[in-house]
DNA sequence: AGTATTGGCATGAAAACCCATTGTTTCCCG
DNA sequence: CGGGAAACAATGGGTTTTCATGCCAATACT
């Protein structure tokens, strides 16, 4: 799965009183690229407390990546049971929401809360899909690059919220 | 990975007030060669005070790279981290602009602080790759060849800025 | 009706775009 | 071999467009 165009850059936006916020412009370009559909798919990051975040075409190249994965190991008796967890995990679990014709979208409750997004949202492209952060708890984790936090640290203080 | 049109060459141009710059034609015609688009990627070098630049599809085939470098290690727990952390540095900490008609690009400010780049800005051509300077920086720098800097100190001179 | 949610408009700031000027190199023709 | 003329490169300035975001209106839901 060899996409062409990549989620690449960084943001800061507002997150408003009713939860939306506006996904950044070069981040909205490869979406309409890479597809037409206007939307924007939501789960949680496996491994980081934030969101991930991918166009609704990834999320069906993803889908038959995992079930390549099943054929493949069709021998192995545990794999129907990871099978069916992982499908679970990539639709049952995730959110798709459209954003609207000036870029925003509201970030749905159970997906605010999961990536304990505050009234800052923080951008990431990282190629194929991108993330969504709090800010705050970027810089407080340890597996996070320090020249990654150096960037978070600039986008706060471009908007004077820097320390 | 072996990509025929390669950056070479030096050249010295002003930072406006702006923030604009002239990216050198030589540079641009590799990119032009390489690809279809006018754009330049933008990154802090790993080990040098300086920017580090290239074009999209350079930035592509990093990202190939890593995927598969991932595959193989799969097995490998640590692996997992190590991806995730090089996807961010990869594509959160660069950014992409754009060259106008007139071949200029503007120097995001985040980068221009990262790479400590003033009112000028230093071009060297490295191959795949190319690097922008603050030319004093490089003047200063103990590991930069002494050959490297006498073109520093050539470029300064034709335009009256020499010490 | 009252409340909550969605879509559309207004604004101020920033980024992209366009045109003009200057200096340099190329190249042609005298 | 010189002397322009023509192309291209770099840079300055101004103008338009886009973006993020606040605000209000329209709609649906209780």
């Amino acid at each position: 799965m060899a996409l062409e165009h990549l989620f690449q850059g960084s943001a800061l936006n507002a997150v408003d009183a009713k939860g939306r916020v506006s996904v950044p412009a070069f981040l909205r370009q490869v979406i309409e690229r890479r597809g037409d559909l206007k939307t924007i798919v939501l789960a949680k990051h496996d491994q980081f407390p934030a969101l991930l975040a991918y166009d609704p075409g990834f999320a069906a190249a993803r889908h038959l990546k995992l079930e390549r994965l099943l054929e493949k190991e069709e021998t192995n008796p545990d794999a129907e049971l990871a099978y069916q967890q992982r499908n679970l995990m990539a639709f049952a679990a995730t959110e798709e929401t459209p954003y609207d014709t000036s870029g925003r979208i509201v970030l749905p409750p159970m997906m605010r809360r999961k990536g304990q997004i505050g009234e800052l949202a923080l951008f990431l492209g990282t190629g194929e899909t991108f993330q969504i952060w709090n800010p705050k708890l970027l810089l407080d984790d340890a597996r996070i690059p320090e020249d990654l936090k150096d960037i978070a640290r600039f986008r706060l203080e471009e908007r004077g919220l820097g320390a």
